[in-house]
DNA sequence: GCGTTTTGGATTTTT
DNA sequence: TCCAAAACGC
């Protein structure tokens, strides 16, 4: 669409009579689009074309000057929502887009916060710090005042601190019984300790952006008016995961124009142990009376019985608004289920199900497969990584990984020395030789002489405190940063990352290390440095990365997605793979006994997200035997296979073991209860004698792995020094072998014990 | 101070 | 089972 000028917009709607942003809208997304004032919920199932009404709305708001888009303030939860948003107005109301004010809530409190940083105590340079940053200071509160940090892990207080922060709740807010015995009930007062540290370390954690501008709102009515009067219009997505914090936010803002729109889907509320409040949404037109409710309804994405499957599930919740999804598309297939004896069995029969669509030409780019935990992608990654399918694990995010986090904690020391926690990691990365013994006389020189580590350190250099070799490399330490401190401005950052790097001997410590992973850490740095190069300023970098924590690659070659149900939420795929569909499992028996009729729902909100990712096949399974941690344990198929309606969904046993009966079933499928621990199977009751004749006992050495492998017996035949190949570590040579496990000398990735399956011997490369 | 062994623990994670 | 972090020993 062409970027024409904002003020032809009048002239368009003049001569066709009806703006480009209202064609091909159904009745109540145009509802939704033109009710321009007051507040107004939509409720937006799934595939109901959400995005359109919202970057809709916003070009209607403009178009109709009932905003001028500095009036606007638009709020998304991910990065890759405000992008896309961001890019969908562009096109619709061109340059002038770029006066909304559109981000996360986290980047726009950000950005406000930075402006009145001094009324809460901060400098408007202010880091802000990430996880491993948290549990590191935490960590140190909690040596400091002698708790257990093996009774209470740093965690769990970071977990308690972010949800008293969910939930609006500063240090001050917070009384003994709240605490309950976390930390032998001192959880308040290191709470408080905790913000005190942020405040002298200049720093601020992610909960702190929004709670920080709670209290400036609340204590400073100048500046709350000067956010109200500008921001006459408020557009907020995803509502339904909103915390009580974000919906304070919002309400303050909007208390004097009441120009309030939220879209959102009760049904897809999954982040309630996150903080999100679904009251939030449920209560949103007793918070405003006068509120206008439109419901979007008509789905754009899935055939019938995907939705009829999906509709039918969360009807069975009893907390929710209530909708009634509609398709004009086709009928389409069932929702198949299968039931498997174990999970190699589901990922193998998962795994030629993908084949088999693929070699009937569908794209792996429009396959997923969606789990419930993290590490339940293994078995599928050991399957198509066996077989040699493409695919890509939605997951560890990139800005997350060590190697990322180190170069970024050079930078942020560079960028500002004063950054305590930076410093801290990487002062003895690569290996410098300040063990815990100098770091703690560093520790104590900071503390007693009042200054950031960095300066301490230069103190400390200086005078005859530490040994002389550690001098030594403190000295060097603290020169190199000074040095780089100096070129900061002189370059381009991203030149500054590469010599940091290089001159640290970071990039030099991976290039020696002999790990499997070294090489891809090496590339991720190599990546990094890409990402800086669109930077002009370090900081520009820093502040950008801090809060945009993801990173998206394409894949052009095709492969299939596998992720969390958490992480699919707003995508869709053509056929969408659900494995795992077991009690315990999913339903989450720790959601079950933490969260109980709550969780449970919450789990089945799961369960609906999954099925509605999906446009046109949907393939459930579940398993009968699994290993958990290493151990087997047999289980049922989850209680959302049988509220699945038996018109809408297919049976499909073909490849499996014929296991139908155990479907819909209330009671445990064998003798004993939901997740007996029967140590091998082979060793259970009635139909568990089929397994031993379909496997074996999963645990025989030497046993037929049925399909794992291609030729016969040639599990035992490695012999010492033997050249092989393996699909991820490429060559190497048999060092020692134990019935399946084989240990390998890589040639690029160091030792590894890797299973027979995996490996092929070089000459039949 | 650093490499190695032992141990415990193991959901979901938009920012 | 398998991973990361604490404890151990040089």
């Amino acid at each position: 669409m062409d970027n024409a000028p904002p003020d032809t917009y009048d002239d368009d709607s003049q001569q066709t009579g009806r703006p480009v942003w209202l064609t091909g809208l159904n009745a109540p997304q145009e509802k939704a689009v033109t009710t321009v004032s007051g507040p107004l919920l939509v409720l937006s199932g799934a595939g109901t074309g959400k995005t359109r009404v919202l970057t809709s709305r916003l070009a209607q708001l403009v178009a109709s000057r009932t905003a001028m888009p500095w009036n606007i303030l638009a709020v998304t939860f991910t990065n890759k929502a405000a992008r896309e948003m961001k890019q969908r107005i562009s096109d619709l109301v061109g340059p002038m887009s770029e006066q909304v004010m559109l981000g996360t809530f986290h980047s726009l409190a950000a950005r406000m916060l930075r402006k009145h940083a001094e009324l809460v105590g901060l400098k408007s340079d202010f880091t802000i710090l990430d996880t491993d940053d948290q549990i590191r200071l935490i960590k140190q509160l909690m040596d400091a005042e002698g708790l257990d940090i093996k009774r209470w892990p740093p965690r769990m207080l970071m977990a308690q601190f972010g949800s008293w922060k969910d939930r609006g709740l500063g240090p001050d807010k917070i009384g003994i019984a709240d605490a309950g015995d976390i930390a032998d009930g001192r959880a308040a007062s290191l709470y408080k300790l905790y913000q005190q540290r942020l405040k002298t370390l200049n720093a601020a954690d992610f909960g702190d952006l929004l709670l920080h501008m709670l209290k400036i709102f609340t204590t400073h009515q100048d500046v709350l008016e000067i956010y109200q009067n500008r921001l006459t219009h408020i557009m907020v997505d995803e509502y339904q995961d909103t915390n009580v914090a974000q919906y304070l936010w919002l309400r303050l803002l909007a208390q004097k124009h009441h120009n309030l729109c939220c879209v959102g889907d009760d049904d897809q509320s999954i982040y309630g142990w996150r903080g999100a409040e679904v009251g939030n949404i449920l209560k949103f037109e007793k918070d405003y009376p006068k509120a206008v409710t439109v419901r979007l309804e008509q789905n754009y994405r899935s055939t019938g019985h995907i939705l009829a499957a999906a509709s039918s599930l969360i009807a069975q919740n009893e907390n929710r608004l209530g909708k009634t999804l509609f398709t004009a598309d086709d009928e389409g297939e069932r929702v198949a289920i299968s039931g498997y004896w174990d999970g190699y069995d589901e990922a193998r029969n998962l795994s030629s199900t993908v084949e088999g669509l693929m070699n009937s030409g569908h794209s792996l780019n429009d396959i997923a497969v969606l789990v419930r935990a993290g590490f339940q992608t293994r078995e599928f990654e050991e399957r198509f990584l066996a077989i040699g399918l493409p695919y890509r694990v939605v997951g560890t995010r990139f800005y997350e990984r060590a190697e990322i986090r180190d170069a970024m904690a050079y930078l942020r020391l560079v960028n500002q020395p004063a950054d305590d926690l930076a410093c801290e990691r990487i002062i003895n990365t690569p290996k410098r030789g300040l063990g815990a013994a100098s770091l703690q006389t560093l520790h104590a020189f900071a503390r007693s002489t009042e200054q950031p580590l960095l300066a301490a350190a230069g103190g400390l250099a200086d005078s005859d405190e530490l040994k002389p070799q550690a001098r030594r490399a403190l000295q060097r330490f603290c020169s190199s940063i000074a040095g780089w401190y100096q070129q900061r401005d002189k370059m381009p950052p991203a030149d500054l990352a590469r010599m940091i790097l290089d001159e640290s001997g970071y990039t030099e410590m991976w290039q020696k290390d002999k790990a499997p992973d070294a090489p891809a850490r090496l590339e991720n740095l190599k990546e990094l440095i890409v990402a800086i190069e669109e930077f002009d300023t370090l900081g520009g970098f820093l502040e950008h990365i801090s809060l945009v924590m993801d990173n998206e690659t394409p894949n052009p070659e095709g492969e299939v997605t596998l992720m969390t149900l958490h992480a699919a939420k707003g995508l869709e795929y053509d056929t969408v793979f659900l494995p795992g569909w077991e009690e315990g499992i999913f339903p989450s028996q720790r959601t079950l006994d933490e969260t109980g009729g709550a969780g449970l729902e919450e789990e089945r909100r799961l369960a609906y997200v999954g099925i509605t990712r999906a446009r046109r096949n949907v393939h459930i399974s579940f398993a009968a035997n699994r290993r958990v941690h290493g151990l087997w344990q047999s289980s049922i198929p989850s209680r959302f296979v049988a509220e699945l309606p038996k018109d809408h969904i297919k049976e499909d046993f073909t490849q499996g073991l014929g296991m139908s009966g155990a479907i819909g079933r209330a009671e445990p499928a064998m003798s004993d209860s939901a997740t007996t621990r029967i140590g091998k199977p082979g060793y259970g009751p009635g139909w568990q004698r089929m397994a031993s004749r379909s496997l074996g006992s999963p645990s025989a050495p030497q046993r037929d792995r049925d399909g794992w492998l291609q030729g016969t017996g040639k599990t035992v035949e490695f012999q010492k020094d033997e050249r092989i190949f393996h699909q991820k570590f490429g060559m190497g040579s048999v060092v020692s072998s134990d019935a399946d496990k084989l240990e390998i000398a890589f040639d690029k990735a160091g030792v590894k014990k890797v299973v027979a399956s995996f490996i092929k011997r070089a000459s039949e490369v």
